[in-house]
DNA sequence: CGTCCAGGTCTAC
DNA sequence: GGTAGACCTGGACGC
């Protein structure tokens, strides 16, 4: 017995987008409790309802340009599916308008490929599991940061009812209270964070108890909260440094910074043709995309990610 | 078996 | 303000 409900797939400006490209954006969108089939292509992901209620969606190609969201077992309160159907939109993306970046790179031959739908980085259902995901990312091999979301999931995360007993699959990101309940030897031997636990607890616990509001940063327009001072408060944050604000930042839909690190540099100078470039010399090729910087140079490095 | 380093950050100068 | 060194982990290398 399955649910499902189709979702039509156009920005809020009207652009097209592209299911593929999206869902294929950018790594962190494979990471549990999401998965990609490329082939497909698909996204199965599970989502917290409600606390202690998961469920586990499917999000593949519908018919005429929409994206299909279904779920298996008992048909979700009409409440439920409309978080689901609400989730989903957060996720994909949908609420953004690109068409400003698209008049951008219409004129820019190396990046014109992009008006058919690319660009929309998909995100996570919270802020705060895109800054767990992202300070997992850093000085590790991607092994690692695999290895170490899954533990979190695994563990702590709310089983869906078809959840598997073990494993990251079926289950929803664990929320802060969640991550906060949890002492060091979880994060040290469980988790295998490194030293990167204190970063996971203390962010966790500074969530829970509101001292810090992570989910308003995704909230706020650029007018309320310009990038800069919204950099400073991602630097705040324990673990997080300028790559990590910089990739948080991407996934919160503000795009003036440019992802700079050990995979996008050299990625650069193989697609560029350059032997060498300073960081200050990559920013300037794409400063004339403004406030869609780190979009652009992003979407120039991951180009072939996706073929024709 | 030791060294290096992977989608860096923090602290101490 | 810029820069060295330390830092968990584990897989990839060289010896």
């Amino acid at each position: 017995m399955t649910w499902s409900v189709e979702i039509s797939l156009v920005g809020a400006g009207g652009e097209p987008v592209d299911l593929k490209r999206t869902l294929m954006s950018h790594g962190v969108g494979d990471l549990p409790p999401s998965f990609i089939d490329e082939e497909r292509p698909a996204l199965v992901t599970t989502l917290e309802l409600a606390p202690g209620r998961a469920r586990t969606v499917t999000v593949d190609a519908g018919t005429r340009g929409t994206a299909r969201v279904t779920t298996t077992g008992r048909r979700p309160p009409a409440a439920d599916a409309a978080s689901i159907e609400a989730c989903i939109s957060h996720i994909l993306r949908l609420d953004q308008d690109l068409s400003a970046f698209y008049e951008l790179a219409a004129t820019d031959p190396q990046l014109s490929w992009v008006l058919t739908g690319a660009g929309r980085m998909t995100r996570s259902a919270t802020v705060f599991e895109d800054v767990v995901k992202t300070i997992c990312t850093t000085n590790c091999a991607w092994s690692a940061t695999v290895r170490m979301v899954s533990a979190l999931v695994a563990h702590l995360g709310t089983a869906a009812p078809d959840a598997p007993a073990e494993g990251p699959k079926g289950r929803a990101f664990p929320t802060p209270e969640e991550m906060g309940s949890e002492g060091e030897s979880f994060y040290r031997d469980v988790v295998r964070a490194g030293y990167r636990g204190p970063y996971l607890m203390s962010l966790a616990e500074s969530v829970s108890t509101g001292a810090i509001d992570l989910e308003a940063l995704g909230r706020a327009t650029p007018e309320e909260l310009p990038d800069d001072e919204l950099e400073i408060i991602l630097l705040g944050l324990p673990g997080v440094g300028p790559y990590a604000a910089a990739h948080i930042m991407m996934m919160l839909g503000r795009y003036s910074r440019l992802i700079l690190d050990s995979w996008t540099r050299p990625t650069f100078l193989a697609r560029s043709g350059m032997k060498r470039a300073k960081d200050s010399t990559i920013i300037r090729r794409f400063k004339s995309y403004g406030l869609y910087s780190g979009l652009a140079f992003w979407l120039y490095l991951t180009e072939s990610w996706v073929e024709d």
